[in-house]
DNA sequence: ACGGCAACTCAAAGCGCTTTGGCTAATTTC
DNA sequence: GAAATTAGCCAAAGCGCTTTGAGTTGCCGT
């Protein structure tokens, strides 16, 4: 059933029927009633394509997923996915998801445009001076950054987790504690996320009159082993952190293992204290010890963005507002006071 | 730049150019080249819309993605994807994900073929007599299903490992080790995966004329958390397993935690086997005892699915063949002879 | 020299929708 | 009561491609 089939039907227009259908108000009440009504007990659902075809429109949201064989997707990606879609199916929009070479970005980008395959992006995992966000922005198709870029010289409309903030909060609770020197177990130092969190714990450090040491960070790719090699060799050092925090759950997991393998405990020896994004299927309370951390739903995230991005699409937002959430802190058994 | 305006340059009719692009004989090779290299030399792409529209392909392949507050996406499926995009990303592929309610994925369905918004469709997860594989095969669209359904009265083409083979060999070799007595700890048991791995427990203990006791298995949503209760019900059980095999890492940690709470040792008191999908972030070669495995990488099986589903579209492909892949099961330290 | 046959090329008709620019009849305005 | 609005509807022109059906050529055999 196409729209020349129901206007026949109805003894009206094709013209008529778009418009009662489309809810344009030089339609009469009766009429457009009329056509909802017949549309409904047909069964008619415009086809996309044609309607993309005349209106440029797609009715879908993009994002350029990286990929290769040295590339691997970041877990944290279904979690946000859960999220996105929560809100995406409720209002019929869908996600493209397009590959791209990760050395080679651009050119996926221009294509999905150029062929106006979505009606908004959205960006993930942004560094400083994106080059996607600059060249996003002036493609001029609606977008949402997740997470922030710096020394970009335009604004953009982002959402992002308070990463400073949560990191300075919780260093600043560790030397509150009494540790001195806090390593930081970190993501890759090229993402923002990552520079905001050590710019965090830094701060924290510096308003007790002491400095965050370069020998103490570890700036490495989440995984459970990254993590585990981290902590390995911060605290194999001769005069080692007495405390750490690290961004990610998999990578506690190896933290706790290394903390174990060099017979030290937790908190006993070293406080631990993890960004958590909330996982399904692993979470913090269930460490060997319970583990004191900086919580904030990377699936309520992907709502928000979902959300954001179908009202620039509609024309209900415009204008480079950012957004940051405020992190959680949530103390549970890995943190002690130092020892004296 | 549009095909008229391209024609126009050229001198030639759309048709002629139309047909040139697309490979079709009826034109000469010295057309065909000068058409090739304006086109090149122009940057012209054609619109996909308008081509959707004439031709009905969508050039691109889709998922109905299950969401929901109380949905969670598996992290296996970032894996997944990475072999997925692999793939795609060569061959301008797309991949559409339309969120569903899980408790009513036919309507997606429905909805996503009737706008052909994709060419073919790929189903993960399936259950028993699966009611998508159903919908998706009298639908008349193309499909790969990844994993088995049962008890459906028509044959599918789909890519599958050996899960009964896989826990049967894994079962074989705790046997052997003079275990009599093991336990299962597997995922959602309306899931085929997970019936076909009891079946390989249950076939290989009933090969030692034992058998699998409704008391030694434990069928879970595979989270860490959900590894620790099933391990400590089944280790706190008065005549319990010596051995255990576990339907995934994740859910392995929790068993690991669960084992060192209850002052058991692996593999001391208890021998463990995972299954092993090939996360870069968890490696069952650096848990705190390495972990045997039965391994099989969901990121090969993305790509795999990609391209066949791309062979199908293009007409390369069809019937219903199924594919299972061997699984390597691999030894490492958490398995040892049962105490006599 | 003519019909037949390849080998090429083209104009035009879709695909199914939106949107522009009328048109008619009913209502309002002076 | 004539002129000016306005409400409601419509025919037709796109959107940019593919594909059908119909020519043109040029060359061959007879």
């Amino acid at each position: 059933m196409n729209l020349k089939q129901l206007s026949l039907t109805l003894g009206l227009s094709q013209t008529t029927v778009s418009r009662a259908l489309n809810g344009y108000p030089e339609v009469s009440e009766e009429t457009r009633r009329r056509v909802i009504d017949a549309a409904k007990r047909h069964g008619y659902r415009p086809n996309p394509s044609a309607r993309r075809l005349a209106t440029g429109k797609a009715g879908m949201i993009g994002y350029v997923m990286p990929t290769g064989a040295a590339v691997d997707i970041d877990p944290h990606f279904v979690e946000f996915l859960s999220g996105l879609g929560d809100y995406a199916r409720g209002h019929e929009l869908d996600l493209v998801l397009s590959p791209a070479d990760a050395a080679d970005e651009e050119t996926t980008y221009r294509r999905v445009v150029a062929n106006k395959q979505v009606d908004a992006l959205y960006i993930s995992a942004p560094r400083s001076v994106d080059k996607r966000i600059a060249l996003v922005h002036q493609l001029g198709i609606p977008f949402i950054v997740h997470g922030r870029s710096e020394g970009l010289d335009f604004d953009y409309p982002f959402i992002d987790i308070d990463n400073e903030g949560a990191f300075h909060d919780a260093t600043r609770l560790l030397l509150q504690l009494g540790h001195r020197r806090v390593g930081l177990i970190n993501g890759d130092e090229t993402q923002t996320f990552a520079i905001f969190r050590e710019r965090g714990v830094s701060r924290a450090l510096s308003a007790s009159g002491l400095t965050l040491d370069p020998r103490d960070i570890r700036s490495v790719v989440m995984t459970e082993e990254n993590g585990y090699r981290a902590a390995r060799s911060l605290l194999e050092a001769a005069d080692a952190p007495t405390a750490i925090v690290c961004s990610s759950l998999h990578m506690s997991l190896g933290v706790v293992r290394a903390v174990r393998d060099l017979n030290l405990s937790i908190p006993g020896d070293v406080s631990l204290i993890s960004h958590d994004d909330v996982f399904p299927w692993l979470k913090p309370e269930n460490f060997p010890v319970p583990l004191s951390t900086t919580r904030s739903s990377i699936r309520a995230a992907g709502a928000r963005v979902a959300e954001r991005l179908a009202a620039r699409i509609s024309g209900l937002e415009d204008g480079a507002r950012g957004e940051v959430w405020p992190v959680d802190l949530v103390v549970r058994g890995s943190i002690a006071g130092a020892r004296p």
